[in-house]
DNA sequence: ATTTGTGAAACGTTTCACAGCG
DNA sequence: CGCTGTGAAACGTTTCACAAAT
């Protein structure tokens, strides 16, 4: 997953893995507030979360100096400065390429930041899928339609669950028509333009690298738990 | 993440980032073995999936020797050999809990190997769902009964694909019955023992982080892919 | 002429550890 | 005191570059 990496940009780019870690502290920080606490410290929240203070810390100065010495953070204050970070501060439309079993999924999926994020374009090749409704009542249209339609609604998010072999061309109509950012579920490795970025959504490759260490050598398992807490995923195959 | 270590044996450990490349050479070499193709070199492979050749040769560095100078590597055998590292030249029996939209999807999934993965058990907790079947036939069973199904049928993975109040206490039972290796769709952080293994599937991260390159400074985008488009797939009919 | 496998260098990320501020 | 923010060190991963093999 990884994806996208290169960015060979310039100086102070801050580094993806850090841009990858923020959506958790955001989801970590709300549940804290939500539990009634006003601040907390990079220790308690490093132990929520499962990594290191240090960790924690060290990220956060990428962007800024966001806690008091001797007190922490303010949870509410941290949320929404990641948050306007990360831009979720704004509505994204999002096109959704594929309406079988794991499309219909991801559209009926509530959790998407609900605010944040909206599915406003369906696409499918399917005629018995075409010209349905999501449970949202977006319709689902023709993939021929996908750069016309992805153009005119100015989107540039797109979520891509169609079979490898469809992936790459879904992948360059939602490109042709101005999509910058890709989440793809496809098990297929899509060539794209510099300028877009593409995150992985790989079940399959996760499975299949997990098995390598289900035996009882100890050289191998030796200890489990090697990524706590993560946003992003890696590559190969999709469900 | 990564305490697991504790750095008291780990002497000849293989890093958990070459294990979950593994997955993307077996595929890909499929690909070229059904294109014909008996040996590839190591420059040709990282072509197709676009890294570096070195990151390759590296990578299985660490198992063995399986090429040959002047020549590459056979194309089957190199298949055979990661499978075999990785125990997929094997069957490998999963529980899945969650069966909503979600599951459902994961449950109709004909996507991995097929061979080597196989959803032998499902739960949920919702009155509605328990005793329904997947298109393959299996029961859907209380939720109640995960830690006992699965020791009773030896499962050693399992999916978690429930809503994320639910993710600790579908880990816990699914750990109780014996199994190491989960794949969590759950927005949750899971506290497991140090002996189990957990890979996270986390889309809306994924998207929130995405969004922060959507912009128009150049200081943050620049960067993805950046390998040579190739011809797009033909369109495949029947998605 | 090619291409592997691998020391060594380069690069990237995490952790240490502490000055300094509240 | 407690805790942040950050140089510097430690650690991990990737890439270079080339001897060796065919």
């Amino acid at each position: 997953m990884e994806h996208a990496g290169r960015g060979q940009r310039a100086e102070h780019a801050i580094p993806d893995i850090v841009i990858r870690r923020l959506p958790i502290y955001v989801r970590t920080l709300k549940l804290i507030a939500d539990s009634g606490t006003a601040t907390v410290s990079s220790d308690e929240l490093a132990e929520e979360i499962g990594v290191t203070a240090a960790q924690i810390r060290r990220d956060l100065s990428y962007f800024g100096k966001f806690g008091k010495q001797g007190k922490g953070y303010d949870v509410a204050t941290l949320v929404a400065e990641i948050e306007h970070i990360l831009q979720l501060d704004r509505h994204w439309d999002v096109a959704l390429v594929g309406f079988g079993n794991l499309g219909r999924a991801i559209a009926a999926y509530r959790g998407f930041g609900a605010k944040t994020f909206e599915i406003a374009a369906i696409f499918d090749r399917n005629p018995e899928r075409i010209g349905r409704r999501s449970e949202d009542g977006v319709l689902v249209q023709h993939a021929d339609e996908i750069t016309h339609v992805v153009r005119e609604k100015n989107i540039r998010m797109g979520i891509i669950a169609v079979p490898a072999a469809a992936g790459q061309e879904a992948a360059d109509a939602l490109i042709e028509g101005g999509v910058r950012a890709i989440l793809n579920y496809a098990p297929v490795i899509l060539r794209v333009p510099e300028t877009v970025w593409v995150r992985e959504i790989d079940p399959t490759g996760a499975m299949q690298s997990m098995t390598y260490y289900l035996n009882d050598d100890p050289e191998r398992s030796g200890s489990a738990k090697e990524e706590p807490r993560r946003a992003a995923p890696e590559p190969t195959p999709g469900w």
